[in-house]
DNA sequence: GTCTATATCGAGATAGAC
DNA sequence: GTCTATCTCGATATAGAC
């Protein structure tokens, strides 16, 4: 429990470097070295390589999921709860790329917390589901399947992370209304 | 040049793994297990880990380059070429989607060939960006951003590899012709 | 809080016997 | 075509001085 400032910076460039090259292909020299400081420094701070691991992809998915329980308590109707959904990826994606680039393709890199992920994955995945049914049931959405719908939406918002980054200054509100319009609204005339 | 189906035994192999823990997590000893044999023995079929990787990517980044070329050269029109495309993706995603995985997730690891990849991927991603926006230009498409509809479309087909192996028996055609339903004409009634 | 030194392990790859 | 044996390197992590 020294300086927790120090730790966050540990964490926030390894999630730099990961976004970079994925966990296993960086090495504590490599995370030491782009700190300015040795390798064996780096475990005053934090517990293990997979310690980082763990505090990014697990802090990432709990804000997830949080944003998804107001989304779930709110009376908004089908198309506003996509919208608020697409608009808290936009605004985590923004916030934090190179989490999410860990949280998409290094969860599986997890070990202790490997199934507490995959659980809240699943629940997330799961509530999204149930709003396009009950947007099709209630004949707000068109009669599609519900997989392919549900797929193809959290596709797109799972690669934010990708995307965001390049653009500079990114306002979220008009990217997640730009987003929302695509996905909901389609593109043919 | 030893049996030649030996080699491709090794290489699908390799990116069924590959698929699962990311290249750089995958070890020889893992590879050659897996093979039921010991991991010296690999090195009679292939030249090195990296050699297996660049079989796998190259090989589906021109498979893709070759498609684009057909249906840039077809008459089709900005909808029909869309679906082309999506059907490109569905098609070649269920015929392969470990390759497909390596593709997506371990391109950055290529060494050699790596920015003969990143060439064929970029060129890959003008062609769409040009079918989109002559599809605005002839008012087929909604104006809308052509960078948000590239970035949807193709978000959502890099991710079949993810999708496509849990439906068994997949029919192409109805995939396609669902995907393009959601993708091009949306969601919302 | 960072260092040097070091322990231990497993990685990719080669040599040469069978 | 596969094996055993081995080389060399670099990985995570710890001990203990400053």
């Amino acid at each position: 429990m020294t300086t927790e400032t120090r730790k966050s910076e540990i964490i926030n460039t390894a999630a730099k470097l990961f976004k970079h090259k994925g966990y296993s292909a960086v090495t504590m020299r490599d995370l030491a070295q782009a700190m300015g400081i040795k390798a064996a420094s780096l475990y005053n701070h934090i517990e293990s390589k997979q310690a980082i691991l763990e505090y990014i992809i697990i802090n990432i998915a709990e804000e997830f999921t949080l944003g998804m329980q107001t989304v779930l308590n709110s009376d908004l109707n089908t198309i506003q709860k996509l919208e608020a959904i697409i608009k808290l990826h936009v605004s985590i994606a923004n916030q934090n790329p190179e989490g999410m680039a860990a949280l998409n393709n290094d969860w599986m890199h997890l070990e202790e917390r490997r199934d507490y992920y995959l659980e809240l994955r699943q629940q997330y995945e799961s509530n999204i589901r149930f709003i396009i049914d009950e947007g099709i049931a209630k004949n707000n959405l068109k009669n599609l399947s519900t997989d392919v719908v549900l797929f193809s939406i959290l596709s797109t918002l799972r690669s934010l992370y990708l995307w965001i980054p390049k653009k500079d200054q990114l306002d979220v509100n008009e990217l997640s209304s730009d987003l929302s319009e695509v996905l909901i609204g389609g593109i043919n005339k």
